[in-house]
RNA sequence: GGGGGCGUAGUUCAGUUGGUUAGAACGCUGGCCUGUCACGCCAGAGGUCGAGGGUUCGAGCCCCUUCGUCCCCGCCA
């Protein structure tokens, strides 16, 4: 039954052929999408990468040809050799860029056929992922999983284009590099001519790319894969791809507006969208207010606002006490919930929150007649008509609160925030909101360590005006620092870099590095900074992110073409696998597990 | 490490208070059908109810353990 290729070449592809076609011959290669028998004739929906064809075998035309199709089923590979021809009035498919023509099927070949797959290869069916992971070759047969890795292509190309026009070098930095344990936690190699040792794959190519400065590349980008073992989200894999840039004699205003012009230029280029020059910016102190979160989404106006002045001395506890331990008390006025939502939305709002470590969520209704609410009689009239001044909070409306320490606060306020906008049709999804956000502070204190970290990393410049408080007061440094965001979600982030090595210095003691630690960790790099290293910096964009929201997709994992699960499995090749003591024993490598069951 | 959802036919799901032989749709197989396009009609096959243990006269359903998957917290310089 199965044939050979032979010297049959395609001469169209399957979404080529329209009414200007017909009467041309031609050859069709693909895959069977789906058959329609009715016992004289037989339709085929003939699939390749570009779309589909009708073709069609009937007994008139050729007996042969008709009963072999017979044969045919789902994902048989088939090659047709025919005379494309208009499709009888009235039987048009305006689904179909295809749909006014027919290919007449004249000759037949089998090139390969199927066993029956395990889901079907269609736009229509809902199949769990897990199904869809295990054969994934499969899933991406189907329209959307397709689609998005062919526009995931489009970004790349149109981000090369762009920065070879701008004079950018795309150049390559190790895999196998050195481990620092600083961040994240390492991806480990053992090194088998190394016994004992290990390399780390590179969470970035941070240093590197700062290297390339050093040596005077200028304008450096790469599309490269990072890694980093931490425990998988909805929008994290433990191997992602970023856009890894970086500019020498150069600061932040240059950088960002270079970024801009390459996000228009995507957004054009790929979904033919006009953006506007000049994205709005934001400090960092602002997104936390406003939007309890340093990635506000943009693209609704909900605003928290704190009230902890306006609550002050009342008499309900929680705000109290939040107040008086040095937290917040934040409100939220949801304009036009008292309406939308039900006694049961709220119960589920407050399940919610409670889920992410609220102790619960206090609101104030505001009706026609008064205010509804089970804190008033707490509050007192007197701080709720204050509260709800302040928030200018209007009949239908409900406000929110979240009281405690600012972290807990601004975590779940954040999400309640993201969560009532959908909830009451705020958001537009064909909306694309940047925002820059700026003015991050260089250090975060570690309660744990008792020690400062960097926030962003340890190469990272302060303001020139703030470099000063090295010595006084670490805490208020602010840095030149940004990260980009798009809808909600941090698609970038970078900074201008320290580049004189007696800063770096500062930077590594204030973070109470050893001098032990330092040269063994970073004494290559501060070595590089004494040699006439020219002020610079840079940004990575994290490449699936993006495609994830230009598809609008809900996963990273729908824009990756073989993703791993929340336990950083492979479904389909079953990694991570046991190792055999052949191939430990070369690495003088023993696991203190439970081996091969 | 923690919280939550899900797990029944190839797929997506239903399955009442614990009670006879576990159902539907799609898919699949066979038959019929010459203008369909998510073709239609008829018939049929298809089940380790994720796994293990327990309670019970009796478990898909209740309890315990465990595995897988998804979402979230912690984590992610």
């Amino acid at each position: 039954m199965v044939s050979n290729l032979g010297d049959w070449r395609r001469t169209h592809d399957c979404n080529a052929l329209r009414a200007s076609d017909i009467g041309k011959k031609v050859t069709l290669m693909g895959w069977v999408q789906r058959r329609r028998d009715h016992g004289g004739v037989i339709f085929v929906d003939l699939r390749d990468r570009e779309g589909l064809t009708q073709i069609v075998m009937s007994p008139e035309l050729n007996k042969a040809v008709h009963e072999k199709a017979e044969n045919l089923r789902s994902e048989f590979v088939i090659a047709i050799k025919g005379e494309v021809a208009a499709r009888p009035e009235g039987s048009l498919n305006e689904k179909l860029p295809t749909g006014e023509v027919e290919v007449n099927v004249e000759e037949l070949k089998i090139l390969n056929t199927s066993i029956v797959p395990p889901f079907m290869l269609d736009e229509y069916s809902n199949v769990s992922e897990d199904v869809r992971l295990k054969y994934r070759y499969l899933d991406l047969r189907r329209p959307e999983l397709k689609s998005n890795l062919i526009m995931r292509h489009q970004i790349t190309k149109t981000m090369r284009e762009f920065l070879y026009s701008k004079g950018f070098i795309d150049v390559e930095t190790p895999f196998l590099t050195k481990s620092t344990p600083e961040g994240a936690r390492d991806y480990l190699v053992p090194s088998r001519v190394n016994p004992g040792k290990c390399y780390a794959l590179p969470q970035s190519p941070q240093m590197f790319k700062q290297l390339l400065m050093i040596a005077g590349f200028e304008r450096y980008f790469q599309i490269v894969r990072c890694f980093r073992d931490e425990d998988l989200r909805a929008d994290r894999q433990p191997e992602f791809t970023q856009l890894d840039i970086e500019m020498s004699f150069i600061d932040s205003k240059d950088l960002m507006g270079i970024m801009e012009e390459l996000f228009i230029t995507i957004f054009d280029q790929v979904l033919g969208v006009k953006l506007e020059k000049g994205f709005p910016t934001m400090s960092y102190d602002e997104a936390m207010e406003k939007y309890g979160h340093d990635a506000p989404d943009t693209r609704f106006e909900l605003y928290l606002k704190t009230i902890n002045e306006t609550v002050k001395g009342c008499g309900f506890k929680v705000f109290n006490e939040a107040v008086e331990k040095n937290g917040c008390v934040k409100a939220l006025n949801a304009i036009g919930a008292g309406k939308a939502f039900s006694r049961k939305d709220i119960d589920d709002l407050t399940d919610f929150v409670v889920s992410l470590g609220a102790g619960g969520l206090a609101y104030i209704k505001v009706n026609e007649d008064g205010l509804q609410s089970p804190i008033v009689k707490f509050l007192g009239e007197d701080v709720a008509a204050a509260v709800v001044k302040e928030m200018d909070a209007k009949p239908g409306d409900i406000i929110f609160f979240g009281a405690g320490d600012k972290y807990t606060v601004n975590l779940y306020m954040s999400k309640l925030r993201l969560k009532l906008g959908a909830m009451l049709g705020l958001i537009d999804r064909d909306k694309h909101s940047f925002v820059w956000v700026l003015d991050f502070p260089l250090l975060e204190w570690d309660a744990d360590g008792k020690r400062w970290a960097a926030m962003h990393h340890p190469f990272t410049s302060p303001l020139d005006e703030d470099v000063a408080l090295f010595d006084t007061d670490p805490g208020k440094m602010r840095a030149k620092a940004y990260d980009l965001v798009l809808n909600g979600s941090e698609i970038g982030g970078g900074s201008i870099r320290i580049h004189r090595s007696d800063v770096q210095e500062k930077m590594f003691a204030t973070l109470g590095l050893t001098e032990e630690e330092k040269a063994y960790k970073f004494g290559f790099f501060i070595d590089a900074l004494k040699y006439g290293t020219p002020p610079h910096g840079g940004i990575a964009f994290g490449v699936d992110r993006v495609a994830t929201i230009l598809t609008k997709s809900t996963s990273i994992r729908d824009v990756i073409a073989f993703p791993k699960t929340q336990k950083a499995t492979c479904l389909m090749s079953d990694a991570p696998s046991f190792i055999d003591d052949k191939q430990l024993k070369e690495l003088y490598m023993k696991f203190e597990v439970a081996e091969n069951k």
